[in-house]
DNA sequence: ACCATATACATTTTT
DNA sequence: TGTATATGGT
């Protein structure tokens, strides 16, 4: 074939190598932040490839488009023609190509909306009422809630709860309603297959196919996706599941980390490589986040060493409130960006480490609530900025027709005999508005922690380090404590070189004010390690954020 | 059918 | 505080 044995090898270290080459049997790679986990992956793809299986054989699945695309990318570049004959791609779209192979070619798939509308006729109440229903309804699909089950307390407050019997009756109905339309929802590209792989012949179809099953963020896996992974791998498959349990952030959603922590147990015999070595972090932010993390118990315990200088101090800001914080981050900005002439080319750029860009800079935040003040803050300034995981009006409109016009192609009652053209481009309807983030584009980046997973820059600031915020208490009690760990664990690790936290002392939030306290996650961060800032009550008569602003 | 006003309410969300 | 839904008047 046509990649050599130097080219899948070079520049990996130990650990690296060992997750590469151990194929046979369970696999668990403990991938810390920046430790080049995608890189492994891909690398280990074009060993299983160099090796001489069928590339056919080998199944990677991520849980974003994103992630995808770039594992996809990169081994093409590596592999070339070799890497078209690899699965390489989300859960959801893997589901799909399934459906498609054993059921039919010709269907619908439904969004948010569409689902609300189809149930919306279905049953009385309002529309909260529905939506909640439709919540039950995934809840149940993902396996995180049997149908007999009573209703969860959580769903009580809308005043609309359904009985076990009448939600089995809606849920019957729902699916009904879909299979008349030609419908699927986005849980039944997972559920529809876990139902194929029951039969006998099919399962031993896709397991005979399927010899190398590499998963990323298995720690983030829910019930559904994991029925899906065991019926695919069988008790002694070739399953490699990568991930990390101190990025666990989505338990909320019905993810469930105790698969990422039972997997030695689960798959017995199962191999275990740690990749510690981190390529990313100064040695202060790798240490502060450390010193957070550690206090976790459900966790598989990794201590990432950096390979970078150890850099700067944290430094921990207070500011007197939200808008404070906003000038404060773009002052932050426009030093390290310097001045620039009038065609907009940075000058006075003298830093070891390179000119700065407007796309070396994150802004992360809890909540979305939160977004606002930053956004005004940078639409003030005209720093050109981006919000993450929300696109520009335009870009929604652009999505809006592009998704429009492929469903204009699709006929419901289709006989399966489309056009090539729109049987891919369907594929295209597993987008989302993430997957308009342009990490080229030269912009600030502005983005909730969820969103800035798999994400690096070389300068962070977390804004809102509050208590209340982080964790984020404010909404309700009994709040999975480690998991807001986790998440500003995450938050900290996209830093390559520069860390600011920073906390407002009076925040308006939800029509109240907060954050008197600091965020108690902040303390546990080793004090040598952090340096700290407090910007008085009562600016100056000019504000020294004035100055630089002008500057853009 | 419409607009004005009241009132409830609020995290995070890969597909 | 703001938004989104509910209500009440015309």
């Amino acid at each position: 074939m046509s990649v050599s044995h130097s080219e899948i090898f070079d520049g990996l270290n130990e650990a690296q190598q060992k997750a590469v080459t151990t194929t046979e049997g369970p696999l668990l790679v403990v991938a810390g932040p920046g430790t080049g986990k995608t890189l492994t992956i891909v690398r280990r793809i074009a060993w299983l490839v160099q090796k001489g299986g069928p590339p056919e054989n080998i199944l990677a699945v991520t849980f974003t488009n994103r992630a995808a695309r770039e594992m996809k990318e990169r081994t093409a570049r590596l592999l070339g023609d070799a890497a078209s004959g690899i699965f390489i791609g989300t859960f959801h779209l893997l589901g799909l190509r399934m459906i498609r192979e054993q059921v039919s070619r010709a269907f619908i798939l439904l969004n948010r909306d569409e689902q609300a509308e189809v149930l919306k006729s279905l049953m009385k109440g309002t529309s909260k009422a529905v939506q909640q229903t439709l919540e039950r309804i995934s809840r149940i699909k993902n396996f995180l809630e049997e149908m007999t089950n009573p209703p969860q307390p959580s769903f009580a407050k809308g005043g609309n709860v359904k009985t076990a019997g009448e939600l089995k009756a809606v849920y019957e109905n729902y699916q009904a309603a879909l299979e008349q339309r030609g419908c699927l929802d986005f849980d039944d590209l997972i559920r529809l297959p876990v139902e194929l792989l029951q039969d006998e012949a099919v399962g031993r179809n896709y397991r005979e196919r399927f010899r190398y099953i590499i998963v990323d963020e298995y720690q983030d896996i829910n019930p559904a996706q994991y029925r899906l992974l065991r019926l695919l791998t069988g008790t002694s498959g070739n399953l490699c599941a990568v991930g990390d349990s101190d990025q666990a952030i989505y338990s909320f959603r019905g993810a469930d980390l105790g698969n990422f922590l039972n997997f030695e147990k689960d798959f017995p015999g199962a191999a275990r490589v740690t990749l510690s070595q981190n390529y990313r972090s100064t040695g202060v932010i790798l240490q502060a986040a450390d010193g957070v993390i550690r206090k976790n118990q459900k966790r598989i315990v990794k201590q990432l060493a950096a390979t970078r200088e150890e850099g700067k101090p944290v430094l921990l800001i207070s500011v007197p409130d939200e808008r404070t914080e906003g000038a404060v981050i773009l002052e932050e900005i426009g030093t390290r960006m310097g001045g620039m002439d009038h065609e907009g080319a940075r000058v006075n750029s003298e830093r070891t480490d390179g000119p700065c860009r407007f796309s070396d800079f994150a802004v992360i935040f809890r909540t979305n609530a939160q977004a606002r003040a930053l956004e005004e803050a940078f639409a003030a300034s005209g720093i050109p900025f981006q919000m993450v995981g929300k696109p520009s009006s335009v870009q929604r409109k652009d999505a809006e027709e592009t998704v429009a016009f492929l469903r204009s192609l699709l006929n419901p009652g289709g006989t399966g005999d489309q056009p090539r053209k729109t049987q891919s481009n369907a594929e295209a309807l597993l987008l989302t508005e993430a997957d308009f983030f342009d990490p080229r584009a030269d912009a600030v980046a502005l983005m909730t922690m969820h969103m800035a997973k798999g994400l690096e820059f070389r300068f962070v600031f977390i804004a809102g380090c509050e208590d209340g915020l982080v964790p984020c208490t404010i909404m309700k009690d009994g709040v999975d404590l480690e998991e807001e760990r986790r998440l500003f664990y995450v938050g900290l690790t996209r830093a390559k070189e520069e860390l600011f936290l920073l906390q407002a002392r009076n925040r308006f939030l939800y029509g109240q004010s907060l954050g008197q306290k600091q965020s108690p996650f902040l303390k546990e961060i080793p004090k040598e390690l952090k340096e700290s800032r407090t910007v008085a009550d009562k600016p100056k008569k000019e504000k020294p954020e004035d100055r630089q602003l002008g500057l853009f």
